[in-house]
DNA sequence: GCCGTACGATACCGATCTGTATCGTACGGC
DNA sequence: GCCGTACGATACAGATCGGTATCGTACGGC
C-alpha cells in the first residue's frame, strides 16, 4: 500500500458522496476516479465495477446512516425514536439545500433492477433499521412493537419524500408529530 | 395530420410508460421513438428536447394521477381520503412488480437538477393534490384542513416508498390505519 | 390536381459512457 | 538491494447518448 488513505477507501468517499449529490447515472466512472484522486484502474483492482462500487457504497453507509438516525444515548426511548425526525430536520434546515433524502431510497429509486446488488444492500438496511426501531418500540413499551416500528418507517421514509419535494422541514414536524400520536396509541399513553 | 394517433400523442403515451417502467436516464430517444413508432425527428418537431418530453409527459399525467387517486364519487369524504391507500395497495398487489412508486417522486428523485422543468410540474402536482385534500380535509370536519391534508400526503408518499422497496402493500395498509387515526384525532371523532 | 407540410427512415455528429490494455514507477517484504 | 505488486496516468475500444441534417413520400386544404 501507498503512504496516501489507501485507494479503495478513496474511492469509496468520493463514490458515496457524488453518487448522492448527482445521481448514480450521471456520475461517470472517469470523473469518479479523479475526485477520488486515483487512476481509473485501481476501481477495476478493487471491485468488480459500477454496479459493485455502488453497492459496496450503500453497505458501508448501512451502519453509519442507522447510528446517525437513533444515536447511543441514554434517555427514553420514545425520545430516541421521534429523534429520528430531528434528525431529519435539521439535515434540511442546515444543510443548504443538499439534503436528498434517504440515499437507500435515492439509489433503489434510479437502479429499475431489482436484481441490482444496490437492491439487496437497501432492503438490507431497511431490514437493520426496522429491527432498530423494534426494539426501541418494545422498550417504549408497544403493544404490538413490529407494527409500531412499520408504522414509524413509512412515515421516517414519507417524512424524506417530502422534506426533499418541498426543500422544507415542515412535512418532517408533521411527521414527528403523527409518530408521537401513533407511539402513544402503541403504548397506551395520553 | 396523418391518419395514425398523431405522432404527439404517441410519443407522449410512449414516454410516459418507458419513463417511468426503465427510468428517464435509461430510456434513449431511439428507442422511445422506435416504441411510439414515430420517426426520430417528430420528437424534436413536437418537443424542445428530452427534457422538454419529460415534464410534459409529467403535465399529462397530473390530472389523470390525481383522478386516479380521490375519484369523483359520491360518499363520506373520511372514505374517499382513505380511498387514497386502497388504489395505491390495489396497484401493488394487482399489478405483476409493475409497480414503482409515484411516478413524480421517481421523477425528481432521478433529475438531481431542481432548476430541470419536471421539478416544476412535480411541485406542482404535489400541490394541486394537496388542494383536493384540503377540500376533502374540511368537508370531513377536520380543525385544520391545511395540517391533516399535509398529514396525509406524508403518509401517501411513505406508503408508496416503502411499498415499492418491499413489493409488499403492508405498510400501504399501515399508512392507512395511520391515516384513519389521524383524520379521526383532527375531526374530534372517536 | 397541385402544393405545402407533417411524416418515417436513416445517416451522421461530437460527446460520453463502462470497461480494458499498457505503460513507467515507487514502495514494502524479505 | 532486489523483486513483486499496487499504483497513477493515459490511450484505446465499442457502444450509446442527445440532437441535427437530409432524404423520399403520402396526405389534406384549396
Amino acid at each position: 500500500m501507498t503512504g496516501t488513505k489507501d485507494a479503495r477507501v478513496r474511492l469509496l468517499r468520493a463514490a458515496e458522496a457524488m453518487f448522492y449529490e448527482q445521481g448514480i447515472g450521471n456520475t461517470g466512472i472517469d470523473a469518479l476516479a479523479a475526485r477520488a484522486g486515483v487512476g481509473k484502474m485501481s476501481l477495476y483492482r478493487h471491485f468488480a465495477g459500477k454496479d459493485e462500487l455502488v453497492a459496496e457504497t450503500l453497505r458501508q453507509r448501512d451502519a453509519r446512516h442507522r447510528a446517525w438516525l437513533l444515536p447511543e444515548e441514554p434517555g427514553d426511548s420514545r425520545d430516541r425514536l421521534l429523534g429520528v425526525f430531528d434528525r431529519i430536520a435539521e439535515a434540511i434546515e442546515s444543510g443548504d439545500g443538499t439534503f436528498r433524502g434517504c440515499p437507500f431510497v435515492k439509489a433503489v429509486s434510479e437502479l429499475e433492477d431489482a436484481a441490482h446488488p444496490a437492491w439487496a444492500a437497501a432492503r438490507e438496511h431497511k431490514a437493520r433499521l426496522i429491527s432498530a426501531l423494534v426494539r426501541l418500540a418494545a422498550e417504549a413499551g408497544a403493544a404490538d412493537a413490529d407494527r409500531l416500528a412499520g408504522d414509524l418507517l413509512v412515515l421516517i421514509d414519507g417524512a424524506a419524500v417530502q422534506g426533499v419535494i418541498r426543500q422544507d422541514a415542515a412535512p418532517v414536524r408533521a411527521a414527528r408529530r403523527m409518530a408521537a400520536l401513533v407511539i402513544d396509541d402503541a403504548t397506551g399513553a395520553g
